[in-house]
DNA sequence: TGATATCAACTTCCATGGAAGATGCAATGG
DNA sequence: CCATTGCATCTTCCATGGAAGTTGATATCA
């Protein structure tokens, strides 16, 4: 399975303690247990993790290259937050990343294509059967495996990677707003049509497909925090 | 404006001893005074710095990062080449994202995206002018602004980090493949097509042109580097 | 002569201590 | 009572030393 590069990078040792303090503070943000804003200490995080200031250190720079964190000289680490500023900043990338690899795919060999084409439609499957049920979380991990399967059928690691690392920080906004938008249905008939063009081998409506279905996703996200007053989260 | 985290870390404050280091290094990958391959040791660049190892150890994370470099746990730092594949991979994120940028700075307003063209087009003629006197140097220079322009009007400092850490690890690339590529001329009529896309604010139009004259290019330079057998650079 | 085993010389990785500096609080003067 | 000054505390940043591990050469043996 591909990981990330800085995972890629140890992939074939045991994790380092750099490795394992990166993977502890990155759940950390991930699951709200470092709130936006929070300000902690290398020598805290440290001591929480049963080892010294270095490794902690290195792997809060490597956040930092991420856009996670923030490292305020003489103060400390801090937990980034996103403002809707940056929503729009991160779907003008995933418009444009996504739409591509969409294309890719579509003009990969037959046989290729139709295995991905028919992990796809599965994921495509799941969202409805969760919709149905009503349940957002697997509706929200079905979601998550169709792009991740449309992004790594590019087989572009830079690709990969660029998505890897922008999901990464919209991870929070998605948790957040999965339960307030409407448009669910629609994401369904949108995957749809984005199967059919990578099935029938035509880069172009998969291209077009797979862009028209991330603008409006940020066409309606965007009003949606600005009107709930989130200048941050 | 917002600024990537990198960049906004180190741009109010004076530069720490590890971005010192970062850039020395940097600028050796680049001018090839560390060709690829080239195997170093932290404490060989420290003592040449006169610095200690730390710094140039934090720096040399982040060129890793970036994929300059590649870190091996008891060998050393290794100079990361590029194979043709790497150039495709490249290529493939470039095509995506500077096809967005035009889009997007077609759809500003007016104003805004007239001044644009009208730097664009500025770089345009000086790169005609260097065509036309035979300096492939002045040339290159002129090509970089021109895209540099155009990243930066999308105003979108996510898509800027991400075009900034592919030209640097292109550099090579375009220092190399500029004295044996013969479609200059044509990529003088492709950034013709672009700025005037921009000037009369047709965002469909840009964004198709911006694609293509990346796409020509991609579609050159691959047989190019693979006819030539250089399995890296 | 060729193959193998041992060792010495490197490397990164991590811990820790000192230095410089920013912040917030407390004490003092108006 | 409020403002200001000084200090104590806490932070990152960098230097350095020890530990673990890999590589390549050298010496030894069949």
């Amino acid at each position: 399975m591909a990981r990330t590069a800085s995972a890629a990078a140890t992939s074939d040792r045991r994790p380092s303690l750099v490795d394992d303090a990166y993977a502890a503070m990155k759940e950390a943000i991930r699951e709200s247990t470092f709130a936006p804003g929070y300000q902690a200490s290398a020598q805290e995080i440290a001591l929480r993790l049963g080892m010294s200031r270095t490794p902690v250190h290195e792997a809060s720079l490597k956040l930092q290259e991420e856009g996670l964190v923030r490292i305020v000289p003489k103060r400390g680490i801090v937990i980034c937050a996103l403002a809707p500023d940056d929503i729009r900043e991160i779907y003008d990338v995933i418009v444009a990343i996504e739409g591509r690899a969409a294309e890719l795919v579509a003009a990969l060999p037959a046989a290729d294509r139709e295995a991905i084409a028919d992990a796809l439609a599965a994921s495509t499957a799941d969202m409805e059967t969760a919709f149905a049920a009503g349940d957002l979380t697997a509706w929200g991990q079905a979601d998550a495996a169709f792009h991740r399967v449309l992004i790594e059928g590019a087989r572009n690691g830079r690709i990969t990677r660029i998505v890897q690392t922008i999901n990464d920080q919209m991870h929070r906004a998605r948790m957040l707003t999965l339960r307030l938008r409407g448009e669910l249905p629609q994401s369904i008939a949108d995957h749809g049509l984005i199967v059919g063009a990578i099935r029938t081998g035509d880069p172009a409506a998969a291209h077009a497909a797979a862009r028209s279905h991330r603008l409006r996703t940020q066409r309606e996200l965007i009003p949606l925090l600005e009107k709930l007053g989130l200048k941050h989260l």
